[in-house]
RNA sequence: GGCGACAUAGCCAAGCGGUAAGGCAGAGGUUUGCAAAACCUUCAUCCCCCGGUUCAAAUCCGGGUGUCGCCUCCA
């Protein structure tokens, strides 16, 4: 398979370290906020990696790391008043929260920063006495101009960023390009132990340390949002080169920007939406979908209209299984006959997780499954296919119907209210009929009527 | 100033040298008392513009135009 690497710019043959196995470590959130539909994106996508890895028999190990110190985390602190760890504590479990319903497969570690703070610490020393690292009143920083590889993940030339850039000054740097490995406590902030005194990491270490520790020295992929490339994943990547002259990671994978309406997504522009209150609208499975539709490394328009559109085009496959009665089905054994819907939906996969193109394969099997001209053994075939697939992309996790929030008694007088309708009905009396279908719809109770009767579902 | 991405039907979106996938919407039909749902059919002579390479280009090259991103915390 082929996966676009960064540091080549361009897609080369995917080759493991071990054979059949997968070590990918991708950068999670900083808990000082719930986590916004963007960063939703940048989940969403490594899970369907993972996912797909597996799905092709590859064993993986996903480590994704939780940023539980952080200046943002300081801000809030502030802001909320409350302690910079409880903060910290109650985001992390929205995160987890949020992930869950989102869908997301839980990764194998995830680990947070405070969690290895000797192995920061530790990281940090190392560097400095390697000479990658020097001290200034109570602040280390990584010289940039020590390792040749500076700027080869991102291609940006450390001089000529200098022109134009907005570059804070900051006298205590050697050099413009180098970063904080570790920031002087000031009074009342939190702080840990160090042989430079009090003080907390920079945002750049936790990262080389946990993926080392749990994937090893060098591992296969290393992803997170495009915003990432420069500067962190360049100076997790100056920190390994530096410690073992060897790279993190063999792939470096980044996905495409979420805008809203054709705009950047940002506080101050006052389009922000946490996944939080996107979830409470529309389904997981629904977003899943909307961000599937379109190739990872481009860049994703969001807007109510659009998830409105994915959720009809979503109707697609769940008619799909509705008309084979899949439920009733799933068990059975499938008869097979769709094996190159398989190899096109793997193809499609494999060139770089084009998850628009197998997409498409899942609609031409949802359409198989509902052909009337089809023999219903071949349908129920298309529909297993279906599933396969479709839970390769973390689609179908619960096919079931949703929970209805409706008691026997509602239910009970739904069905009494329904059953004089239809008398009204056989008398042809189509005022009445109409009538109780449109009051009911009122309440949000739409009535179908079908071969096999009436039919009503509540809408949500 | 430096670096990079993208421009395909009303909308979303694949395609990456061999003659335009798929979805939404629309149109027509089947079904229906009507409605909804469902199913079937249909829907780009053409891929931002101008040159060039080639037997052949949406796909490659050069030049424009436009949109966006990164270089500062950020997925």
């Amino acid at each position: 398979m082929k996966i676009y690497n960064t540091m080549s710019r361009s897609k080369e043959e995917f080759v493991p370290i071990k054979p059949g196995k997968v070590k990918l470590y991708a950068c999670g959130p900083t808990v000082y906020n719930y986590f916004h539909i963007g960063n939703a994106r940048a989940f969403l996508f490594f899970d369907v990696v993972r996912r797909y890895f597996e799905f092709r028999g590859m064993e993986v190990t996903y480590v994704q790391n939780i940023t539980d110190i952080d200046d943002k985390i300081i801000a809030q602190a502030i802001e909320e008043g409350i302690p910079f760890s409880e903060v910290a504590a109650k985001y992390t479990f929205a995160f987890l929260e949020d992930a869950k319903r989102l869908g997301l497969k839980a990764p194998h570690f995830q680990p947070r920063a405070t969690g290895v703070m000797p192995e920061i610490i530790a990281l940090i020393h190392a560097l400095q006495k390697s000479g990658h690292a020097y001290e200034a009143d109570g602040d280390v920083y990584f010289a940039t101009a020590s390792i040749s590889q500076y700027g080869s993940l991102s291609g940006k030339k450390v001089e000529e960023q200098l022109a134009g850039a907005r570059v804070a000054e900051n006298t205590k740097k050697r050099n413009a390009a180098d970063f904080t490995l570790w920031k002087r406590a000031k009074a009342g902030e939190p702080e840990w132990d160090s042989p430079w005194g009090k003080g907390r990491p920079g945002w750049h270490s936790e990262c080389v340390v946990m993926s080392r520790q749990y994937l090893g020295e060098t591992f296969d992929i290393h992803g997170g949002g495009v915003d990432l490339v420069f500067p962190h994943h360049e100076n997790e990547q100056a920190q390994a080169y530096a410690l073992t002259g060897k790279p993190l990671a063999n792939y470096w994978m980044h996905n495409g920007f979420l805008n809203i309406e054709g705009e950047k997504m940002s506080k101050s522009l006052n389009n922000f939406f946490t996944a939080r209150e996107i979830l409470a609208e529309y389904d997981a499975e629904v977003i899943r979908f909307f961000f599937l539709s379109k190739h990872y490394r481009s860049p994703i328009d969001f807007n109510r209209e659009l998830i409105a559109e994915s959720a009809r085009a979503l109707k697609n496959f769940h008619a799909a299984f509705k008309s084979v009665d899949f439920l009733q089905v799933q068990d059975s054994p499938s008869i097979g006959g769709y094996e190159s819907a398989e190899r096109e939906f793997n193809e499609a996969m494999d060139d770089d997780f084009n998850t628009a193109k197998a997409i498409a394969v899942l609609f031409e099997l949802a359409h198989q499954a509902k052909s009337a001209e089809l023999p219903m053994p071949e349908r129920i075939a298309a529909a297993h296919m279906l599933y396969h697939l479709g839970g390769a992309l973390g689609f179908f996790q619960s096919l079931e119907e949703p929970a209805q929030d409706i008691n026997h008694l509602t239910e009970d007088l739904i069905n009494l209210i329904i059953s004089y309708r239809v008398s009204a009905r056989t008398e042809k009396n189509w005022a009445l009929s109409d009538k109780i279908r449109d009051d009911l719809k009122a309440l949000g109770v739409i009535l179908s009527d079908t071969k096999e009767g009436c039919t009503w579902t509540v809408e949500t």
